[in-house]
RNA sequence: GGUACCGUGGCCGAGUGGCUAGGCUGAGGUCUGCAAAACCUCCUACAGCAGUUCGAAUCUGCUCGGUACCUCCA
């Protein structure tokens, strides 16, 4: 039996994965920061993760997948006058920092259900959890590894680094932390330069304010993964997932915290994606260069040529593996676009196909197996599980997809027959397949053609061309499937005098 | 400046000592009333230089180019 692998962030390295309770498994992934909208580049960890949750509950794991809404919003920079991200745009919009919360936490979650990804099982705020980060705070300062200045609560560094490997997970030298020439106001309170904030006093204009054993004041942005991650799957669980950018400080300071109040290092499987980027340059705020999901979705953006279906997208993702940059472009997502769409007509050709078996008439025909093809198939669907079982490669998973198309497509063709495949191999490719696609890569329908009435007219409109054809009136065929064209609908004779139709 | 990573055919992207991804595009063909689709065939690449090896895109060194993190970031 294959056994999974991942590549963890912390060794370098890939591991087996086992988990440490039996039979079940503890995740927890970063999720978004809802001052504002979502764009492509945080689809990538959602759906990556995704898939991971997916495969993982495929392989019989019960999954406790905890994904965070950082609604506490953070400090623009640390040590400047707390400007709350929340707060600042606030103001600006005049809302509510609840409502505007709620405003793009909504459109978050629409967005994640275009994509087809699962839920996660416990979905924390922030804001629901400040009692448990002034817990974990308190904790901290008990254990002699922070201390309070003017209100705010800083995380000793190089204290903890005297005991503990910080910067291992990041590959970070603490020495060149202290040194970082980087001028910061407000950094004269910090004992060094690499100390991190756990909790900040709020200046009076702050509008997210909390009171705590140190006066009024908002948590640092590392303490709530720690906190609610250790109430939700304890002191030390499986897989903790977020994207490489947050390798540091983040996740490095999320091992720190964490280590101190529970005394075992908090994560056992650390998983990184890689980012999207743009012309080759990372897709984010910072460099003003973000599409945004509902701007991909509907094509108003001057790079867009066209909208893009959330299927595509996904698609787009899962075809490369994810710890490479994944660049950005038209061009690709035009070729994600239409090689979805011929692997998911060759998926919906498999499902019309009946059994190996032959028709009763025509056993004389002799049905032979062709044992290459068999052998090459069986190969192709049986490597499927090897490819995801190393790191998760769905990309090689789609590679022998594709390669399986064209003999879906023959049989369906009748080019060749149905039984050249031994019933074990056609059960097996229909099964795996199924389960690849739909449960495990999240892959729906496009198109969205699902409809009985529209159906009973296609069906009219197919019966009255064939009629047509069959009387050489070719003119009314024609009519019938141009003007359809011209709707969006493509109509496509078959071999076998049948008409298959798609809406584009 | 420090620390990592990357450079694959027209484009996107797997792979990582010998076999050869895959998608899109392009060319030719089969099929078809015509289309479209499908199917078949072709386009054989790994930044450069030097080295290790029987053999390197894959290992080592250097050079060039790019990116990320060091600050909020998925």
């Amino acid at each position: 039996m294959n056994e999974l692998k991942i590549y963890n962030s912390y060794s370098r390295k890939k591991e087996t994965f086992t988990p440490i309770t039996p039979g079940h498994v503890g995740m927890y992934v970063c999720g978004p920061t809802v001052s504002g909208e979502s764009h492509l580049g945080h689809a990538r960890p959602y759906i990556t993760f995704d898939v991971v949750y997916r495969y993982l509950m495929h392989l019989g794991y019960k999954v406790r997948y905890v994904r965070n809404i950082t609604d506490a919003g953070h400090f623009e920079e640390e040590g400047r006058e707390a400007e709350d991200k929340i707060s600042k745009k606030a103001v600006l919009e005049k809302l509510e920092p609840m409502e505007l919360v709620q405003k793009y936490t909504n459109l978050y979650h629409w967005a994640m259900a275009q994509f087809n990804t699962l839920p996660p099982t416990i979905e924390p705020t922030a804001t629901g959890h400040i009692i448990e980060q002034i817990g974990m705070i308190e904790e901290i300062i008990n254990a002699g590894f922070a201390y309070v200045v003017n209100g705010s609560v800083y995380f000793d560094v190089k204290k903890y680094a005297a005991s503990y490997d910080y910067g291992k997970l990041s590959g970070r030298v603490l020495d060149d932390l202290l040194e970082t020439t980087r001028e910061l106001d407000g950094q004269e309170e910090k004992r060094d330069r690499a100390d991190f904030a756990l909790w900040k006093s709020a200046a009076p204009e702050h509008i997210m304010r909390w009171k705590s054993p140190w006066g009024v004041g908002f948590p640092g942005w590392h303490i709530e993964c720690s906190a609610m991650a250790t109430k939700y799957l304890g002191k030390q669980f499986d897989i903790h997932g977020g994207g490489m950018d947050l390798l540091f400080p983040h996740h490095e300071s999320e091992i720190a915290q964490s280590t101190i109040c529970n005394h075992v290092a908090p994560v056992r499987y650390w998983i990184h994606n890689n980012m999207i980027t743009i012309g080759g340059k990372k897709m984010g705020k910072s460099y003003n260069n973000v599409i945004k999901l509902t701007e991909l979705f509907s094509g108003m953006h001057p790079l867009l040529a066209k909208a893009y279906h959330p299927m595509v997208i996904r698609f787009f993702i899962l075809q490369t593996h994810y710890r490479s940059t994944l660049d950005f472009s038209n061009e690709a997502l035009q070729a994600s676009e239409k090689g979805l769409k011929r692997l998911w007509e060759s998926y919906e050709n498999l499902g019309k196909l009946g059994t190996g078996s032959q028709p009763a008439g025509q056993a004389s025909m002799e049905p032979k197996e062709d044992e290459e093809l068999d052998k090459k198939v069986k190969t192709l669907v049986n490597e499927f599980d090897e490819f995801i079982n190393d790191d998760f490669n769905t990309a090689k998973v789609l590679a022998n997809m594709f390669e399986l198309v064209p003999v879906i497509n023959s049989m369906k063709d009748k080019s060749i027959p149905v039984a050249a495949l031994s019933k074990e191999t056609f059960v097996l490719l229909k099964q795996q397949m199924k389960i690849y696609i739909e449960d495990i890569f999240g892959l729906k329908n496009v198109s969205e053609a699902d409809n009985a009435k529209l159906k009973g007219v296609m069906d009219l409109l197919i019966d009255i061309r064939k009629e047509a054809k069959s009387k050489k009136d070719f003119a009314t065929s024609d009519k019938i499937r141009n003007q359809l064209q011209g709707l969006g609908i493509s109509l496509k004779d078959e071999k076998d005098g049948g008409m298959n139709w798609t809406i584009e």
